[in-house]
DNA sequence: TTCCTTGCAAAACTTTTGCATTAAA
DNA sequence: TTTAATGCAAAAGTTTTGCAAGGAA
């Protein structure tokens, strides 16, 4: 199993102390594979990719590490398709392209998209943020 | 076990033979539970509702009956929240409030929402449909 | 007859849980 | 030493599938 770099260990580190998470190894190692870029990942792929690492790790672990990351606000979690749920390392306020021929998810930039109106939250109620995701289909033949 | 309406009854026949698909006891009494206004049900709310009509119906036939119902655009699919997914009767282009703290899901018109901005679809793709979800919180006490 | 639909049980798949073991503070 | 995290297997929840039986055209 390979090291992981130090100087992103140190950055990793600090990262989930931040967020009140103890680093452990295991964390640590989900870290670096999920928040190195912005990606969206299964809790499936994640295992697969700490495994392929030589890592030895278990399902329940990853569900809890990335249950806990997604608690904390180191990740969103997000439910987009019917099927498993998707973890987000852009915790940026953002939206998503979601192709339905690859099921493949794309950032959308929060200024890519602007409203007009919106609706007034039913009494008693306050918005706790949008979730939007535009589906997109190949271009049927010109 | 209750009878239909024959009346209803005649109304969903012609609906779902406008949607090609054929009208069989179980379908009808499907049909009748949920598309008779909008709403928004699991398969399992399906399924008790059906039974606590007297009626003898499967576990598959509900899931052979909704996906093939949302196939036949009959009704739409949805996942919100990351454990079951919706079957929604409103087939009109809408939106959804998210209750967070109840689980529950409201219709929002199209009416309600104007976008100024939208991002471009990536080459060779266009867009399928939008789906927007506003998630709300009980306001925190004033 | 022929094709489609249904019921039942079992399978598949994702996520959670219980509990003994191990690692961290 | 005390608490928290991990691994494993089993359980739980949702959805699909295989197949025999039943119903419609």
């Amino acid at each position: 199993m390979t090291d992981l770099d130090s100087g992103v260990v140190e950055n990793l580190n600090q990262r989930l102390l931040g967020h009140g998470v103890r680093p452990t190894a295991q964390r640590l190692r989900i870290a670096s594979l999920l928040l190195g870029r912005p990606q969206h990942l299964s809790a499936e792929q994640v295992l697969a990719g700490l495994r392929n690492q030589g890592m030895r790790v278990s399902k329940a672990t990853i569900y809890n590490t990335l249950n806990l990351f997604a608690a904390s606000g180191l990740i969103r979690q997000l439910s987009v398709g019917n099927d498993r749920c998707w973890f987000d390392s852009n915790t940026d306020a953002h939206y998503h392209f979601h192709d339905l021929d690859t099921g493949a998810l794309m950032d959308v930039s929060l200024r890519d998209v602007e409203f007009q109106r919106l609706p007034e939250p039913p009494p008693g109620m306050q918005v706790d943020g949008i979730d939007l995701v535009i589906r997109l289909r190949r271009k049927s033949a010109a």
